[in-house]
DNA sequence: AGCACGCCGACT
DNA sequence: GTCGGCGTGCTC
């Protein structure tokens, strides 16, 4: 008796192949099984699924159907809620449900060859079952603010999601780390999921989750899941989870789409992060989808932030405006003077700065730079508040979003700019390596002795980076001396000492952890560095953090640049002074040429609330997120005119859609453009905006006119096109 | 997406 | 004479 199966193997949506493919088997299935398939001269991992999807398999000749290779048994089936997950996750994101549900797998899952799957399944075996957990009481006292109880206690009591709105410093992780227990306590195999949006931020959670964990339920209850890992251990991660040894999942965004048979709880890390949202293949929000996936599952929800999204704070407006989400607050920093009053409302301003220091937050002080020497970079009261904390022995952060040494290199004689020859974009000059990189395509030079164009040798670096930062703060700070008596273990009378901390920095393996440990020590005395530094990372001894320059983003032509520079600069200060004793009089300095601008006033305040609602009021005028709803279609050829050509072409062709009328009339179609960076390695880029009121509109829409896009590719506008894709709830604009 | 087959330029 | 460019077509 043979059987027939549909099996989902990792194709594209348009491939003659979408959908499922058949198979036939001597023994049934069960549906969500993983199976090895041949599929021309290929060998692939597949999943059998529920029934043919739509897809051509209907008319395909059932006499001439391929039996499976084999199918990987010591495996449980996928669920069925997974299964789901992967369906609404394709459809939403609009791609093909076999490549979010392959992706979705451990590559080395579809990797392995049978023998090898067989002979990794022995030795798993004789490894033998895992111990019983052992009746540890680790539950050790952790004394909880007041309003760290208050929250744990709303979640215990509502079915959320919640948006945890926590200050930097409030304790957020000890309330997840609470969460987590009290689940794991009450329900002997349910599973938890945290969700950090970096690599470089699992280290420290994980060690404070097995620190917590591992004594009560083994080394193996707590796994982590990210890009960083190797095959064979992402691997092991995920079998772990999928069979429920494992009862905590940690992970950067893919870990949404792990296998938790028993999952009750998922928490979203810094919420507003926009590391969430993938980049290519299917463009998902891991945080969208934890919510989805959280109702699918029947799993509580938890987002955190200091600065959440404007989306998820708007969805945890009052329920009787509409809001979905819980919003549980923590507005004071552990350990400050006096908590501030919770709840009731939005009860989270401060409205001075004694009332900052009082919630343990730092001052934060604008320099207005109109008043400043013309050209200065560190304003005089900024270098001299510096030399203070040195001279205390207190350390200092200074943060600027640009690397490298200047963004680029320009002859005065001829105008010459370092542009690159591939991309619309100036190479940045890196003066440690002599380099000139563009940071688009990685090309680079060793910089030219003399202007390429004229031969001028007198060219000059226009702006500054990080690296240009170092040496002039290094030059300002020249004759300073660290302070006798600052540690026993550094020699006093010394030069100051700078460490520099960016991509480039911390290239190496390892590079990173090993600065972090020089600031940690109090080796040194100021860092410099990108948004890196402002992310995540406990620093204990700085109580003084500078932006130099951020006004950028304050007139940027993406809609959500502000949101992203008051986040960062929030987060920014929350580096400043967390150790308690100090953290009254840490100090936040912002150089700007306009420090009257509202969201600097929001700042001043740590007024997270005023800020949002003016954003959301902003939105709301212009019909904007999240009071609309967006995809973007980009185009990718040769030339620009053939990448607009396409969409204009696949723009025009919708209105000739059946029941365009009916699709098109809750939407708005905007003319293709170029990309703002419009070139990258020779590449020209163009992207087409389509928006809605309604989120349902615009779903339905997309999913008739992929159809439609598909087809422009195939006609003469289509000549030429490389590649095309749709960002569904786009980030950047 | 892979991977084949297939037809035109610069190298051993 | 071959190696190799990427255009077109097929995969249950």
């Amino acid at each position: 008796m043979t059987h027939q199966l549909a099996v989902l193997v990792h194709t594209p949506v348009h491939s003659a192949v979408a959908g499922t493919l058949s198979y036939v088997s001597e023994l049934p299935l069960t549906v969500g099984s993983l199976v090895r398939v041949p599929l021309g001269q290929r060998e692939l991992l597949g999943v059998v699924w529920d029934a043919p999807l739509d897809s051509p398999a209907a008319s395909f000749d059932p006499q001439k159907l391929r039996p499976i290779s084999s199918a990987l048994d010591g495996i449980a089936p996928l669920s069925a809620s997974w299964r789901q997950l992967v369906t609404f996750a394709a459809h939403y994101y609009q791609r093909s449900v076999g490549e979010v549900a392959l992706a979705a797998l451990p590559p080395q899952l579809r990797d392995l060859s049978t023998q090898q799957w067989g002979r990794r399944l022995k030795r798993h075996a004789k490894a033998g079952a895992v111990g019983e957990p052992a009746l540890v009481d680790a539950s050790e006292l952790v004394a909880l603010s007041p309003e760290q109880t208050g929250a744990i206690a709303q979640f215990n009591t509502n079915s959320g999601p919640f948006l945890l709105f926590g200050a930097t410093g409030s304790g957020k992780t000890e309330v997840y780390l609470q969460c987590v227990e009290q689940l794991l306590v009450r329900e002997p195999d349910a599973q938890a999921m945290v969700m950090v949006p970096e690599i470089n931020l699992t280290p420290q959670l994980e060690a404070r989750f097995m620190a917590r964990f591992a004594p009560m339920y083994g080394d193996g209850a707590v796994v982590s899941m990210h890009s960083g890992m190797t095959p064979a251990q992402r691997l092991k991660s995920w079998l772990a989870a999928h069979s429920g040894a494992a009862r905590i999942v940690l992970g950067t965004r893919m870990a949404i789409f792990a296998s938790l048979p028993k999952l009750k709880l998922i928490i979203v890390d810094e919420e507003h992060d926009p590391s969430y949202k993938s980049g290519e293949g299917a463009r998902y929000s891991a945080r969208d989808l934890a919510v989805y996936r959280g109702r699918l599952d029947g799993a509580k929800v938890m987002l955190g932030s200091a600065t959440p999204s404007l989306e998820s704070w708007h969805h945890s407006r009052p329920a009787a405006e509409g809001g979905r989400y819980l919003r549980l607050v923590m507005p004071s920093r552990i350990g400050s003077i006096t908590a501030l009053p919770t709840a009731q409302g939005d009860t989270t301003r401060l409205v001075n700065d004694a009332a900052a220091a009082s919630a343990g937050l730092p001052v934060v002080r604008r320099v207005d730079m109109n008043h400043q020497p013309k050209h200065c970079v560190f304003s005089p009261p900024l270098l001299a508040a510096i030399m203070e904390r040195i001279a205390r022995g207190e350390q200092s952060m200074v943060f600027l979003n640009r690397r490298g040494y200047a963004p680029v290199l320009h002859c005065a004689d001829c105008d010459w700019k370092s542009e690159c020859p591939h991309c619309s974009a100036y190479r940045v000059f890196h003066k440690i390596d002599r380099t000139l990189r563009c940071h688009h395509c990685g090309y680079a030079e060793r910089v030219p002795r003399a202007c390429p164009a004229c031969g001028n040798p007198d060219i000059a670096p226009m702006g500054r980076g990080t690296e240009r930062l170092e040496e002039h703060l290094a030059e300002l700070l020249l004759e300073v001396r660290r302070p006798n008596s600052v540690s026993d273990q550094w020699p006093e009378g010394e030069p100051v000492r700078i460490v520099r901390i960016d991509a480039d920095s911390t290239k190496l393996k390892g590079e990173l952890q090993a600065q972090l440990a020089r600031v940690h020590s109090g080796e040194v005395d100021v860092l410099v560095g990108t948004q890196m530094i402002a992310k995540g990372h406990d620093f204990r001894r700085i109580t003084l953090v500078a932006a130099i320059n951020p006004d950028n983003a304050l007139f940027s032509s993406d809609f959500r640049a502000p949101e992203r520079l008051f986040s960062l600069l929030m987060q920014a200060a929350g580096r400043a002074g967390r150790d308690a004793d100090i953290s009254g009089q840490s100090e936040m300095w912002v150089q700007t040429f306009h420090p009257q601008h509202p969201l600097f006033e929001a700042l001043k305040r740590h007024d997270y609330p005023a800020f949002a609602a003016e954003q959301l009021k902003e939105r709301e005028q212009a019909g904007m997120p999240p009071f609309s709803f967006q995809a973007l279609v980009r185009a990718e050829a040769r030339t620009q005119e053939v990448a607009q050509g396409f969409l204009s072409a696949a723009s025009a062709a919708a209105t000739r859609m059946a029941q365009a009328d009916q699709l098109l009339a809750h939407l708005t179609l905007y003319p293709a453009v170029p990309m703002s960076i419009q070139r990258v390695a020779n590449v020209e880029r163009a992207q087409m905006l389509i928006e809605s009121p309604s989120r349902a509109a615009l779903q339905r829409f997309l999913a008739a006119w992929q159809v439609v896009l598909h087809a422009t590719r195939k006609q003469p506008e289509g000549r030429g096109l490389l590649r095309w894709a749709i960002d569904v709830d786009p980030l950047a604009i």
